[in-house]
DNA sequence: GCCAACGTTGGC
DNA sequence: GCCAACGTTGGC
């Protein structure tokens, strides 16, 4: 099992939304980085991830389940290697964990989100899963 | 194959 | 609105 994080814009994309669309999930589109799509390739089925709010919020607001492996992202042009895949929410965090709080935690500090703050598919170890799930109260 | 210019992301 | 990080493009 490997753990990831998703950023999203709240204008864009919300946690709200993401919960609204229930157990049939939705379609992680978008991306257009190589270092991304590499990550999301590795994505397995079950695997979990982050729910983070770029921009506004800065913060890691929920947990989701990828529920379909990697194929071609419809949103892209027909041909090109863009993939996405699909998640569903699984819970809230009971208190989010906002960027300033994730740079405050020595046990972070070479957690990817961090050291490529540009990437918007940062894998996460199983330490600082654990980690970010305890600040979040889970 | 190098590097400057430029565009985009995302934090502040 | 600014700027740092960094990916991409294009001239040489």
């Amino acid at each position: 099992m490997a753990y990831w994080l998703l950023k999203s814009e709240p204008d864009a994309w919300s946690w709200d939304q993401m919960v609204k669309a229930g157990s049939k999930g939705t379609a992680w589109t978008g991306i257009r980085n190589h270092t991304a799509k590499l990550n999301m390739k590795k994505m397995k089925k079950g695997d979990r991830g982050f729910f983070y709010h770029s921009n506004i919020g800065k913060e890691i607001v929920g947990i989701v389940e990828v529920i379909k492996e990697a194929y071609a992202d419809p949103t892209a042009e027909a041909g090109s290697p863009w993939v996405c895949v699909d998640v569903k929410a699984v819970e809230p965090l009971k208190k989010p964990v906002s960027l300033a709080a994730i740079k405050a935690e020595p046990k972070l500090a070479d957690i990817q989100l961090l050291k490529q703050s540009r990437l918007s598919l940062p894998a996460i170890t199983d330490g600082e899963w654990k980690a970010i799930c305890k600040m979040g109260g889970l």
